[in-house]
DNA sequence: AAGTATACCTAAGATTTGGAGGTATATAAA
DNA sequence: TTTATATACCTCCAAATCTTAGGTATACTT
């Protein structure tokens, strides 16, 4: 019955998006790329901080990621950024990534970036 | 530590390449299915057994596909086909995927079918 | 006789995500 | 002044989907 929620991600995206994000920003906070993702894609993706948070902590424990953390205004934002292993992981997984979607549009024969 | 193997699925994708097969054929069998995305995709994409079959089931428990099984050679097929609300879904759940694709794309921001 | 291809299936476990909830500060509006 | 909104972090639970591994059985090839 459910028509499967138009917001929902594909598992899986959402550790790539944040590498994706951080090879060209150098260090982003948490809030920071939820607003860029919104910002990029017109307001029709939305990552949640449910989904967000465990996967920037879990990039982090796998030593892709590195944080510092600041005092902005009163508002603690913790940065993340690439390490030199996540640097090089990113390209992998970005590749791997890129891979799989063109097979997906084999299959699906859907038109060049539609 | 997982360089998350190269073959998986990214979770959602393959209830749709399923519906989208069935659009084109009128009716197939699992078996036919792993073949054609194998085909399809020059032996870079496998579907597994374990993740269609039961995506198979929970398609039709939800209407959209019915089954008609036949004996060939001996060995049982069971052919699933779009039901009247498949079809409807199907459309729906493409253009849902394309959409996502599409904003994937941006946060990506990847080539066009690349 | 054994292995490969065809053809179906299930169960256990891991992973990822969404939703709901929680805490806290700054600013704008009522 | 109080309230709402924006900023900013977090965790837990449930749901969904997948991978791996196993099972059954027939046909064909070696």
């Amino acid at each position: 019955m459910n028509t499967s929620s138009n917001s929902s991600l594909l598992k899986g995206s959402l550790s790539v998006m944040i590498l994706r994000l951080l090879e060209d920003r150098e260090k982003m906070y948490g809030y920071e790329i939820t607003q860029k993702v919104k910002d990029l894609t017109a307001g029709e993706m939305t990552i949640t901080e449910g989904a967000l948070y465990p996967a920037l902590h879990k990039l982090e424990a796998d030593g892709l990621l590195t944080t510092e953390t600041q005092i902005v205004d009163g508002r603690t934002r913790k940065y993340y950024s690439l390490t030199k292993t996540g640097h090089t992981e990113a390209a992998g997984r970005i590749a791997e990534l890129a891979a799989f979607l063109e097979n997906l549009n084999l299959v699906l024969k859907l038109k060049p970036s539609m």
